[in-house]
DNA sequence: AATTTATATCAAGATATCTTGATGTATTGG
DNA sequence: CCAATACATCAAGATATCTTGATATAAATT
């Protein structure tokens, strides 16, 4: 399904519209590709409502995945968009509590 | 009540996070100065409906009011930051249904 | 002072979004 | 082949947002 210029904009702010995305695209922004259960870990929150959120943010053009066996990586797409880059950027200045990526699950 | 940098920013997106917002947003950019009314009979919403919308969008800081008389100008806040200024250029491209301000209610 | 006009706000129903727990699918390792 | 792991998706309840209609306030007009 494709979208008008409204439909994209309306997707892309909705999908900024909550903490714990925000929390999340900064995570990754920082971390750079990490997969599901890296995140899952590092927020301690369950599997469905990360993978929920990382939808959101991947079909809201910020994201990107790679899967490599059983894993899923996700990334901040490249190249972004100017709109969306604003957005991270503006993202980056706030005092958002980003949890440490401690170690990662692929073995 | 004072705001955390993510709460505004949350406020800021949350404003334009709706198509109706983004259409009187854009008529209030394009028309400047307009009282509540104008914007209820161009657009042909009833009063209550435009007036939250008007006040969502002036505590996200896009608007300002100037009251005169019984009526309330609503205008685009002047000087705007940088976040939403890049976010009104965006609305700018979009193809919103933007009614004409035929009549002004103010005699 | 009473009425009209412009605007704001509130309560209630409709709609959308978020979270959780359960289930489904695919890949790897035994 | 079977079990375990990583991830996706769905259903249901909780929460938030939007719309409408009713009511409140305040200025202007009579």
């Amino acid at each position: 399904m494709t979208h008008s210029a409204t439909e994209d904009f309306l997707q892309t702010i909705g999908a900024v519209n909550d903490e714990t995305r925000l929390r999340i695209l900064r995570f990754i922004d920082i971390n750079g590709a990490v997969c599901v259960c890296d995140i899952e870990s590092a927020f301690g929150m369950i599997q469905s409502r990360i993978s929920r959120h990382l939808k959101i943010l991947k079909e809201a053009g910020f994201l990107r995945v790679e899967r490599k066996g059983r894993w899923a990586y996700y990334a901040i797409r490249s190249p972004l968009d100017q709109f969306r880059q604003d957005i991270l950027t503006e993202i980056g200045y706030l005092e958002l509590e980003i949890p440490l990526l401690t170690q990662r699950c692929a073995t």
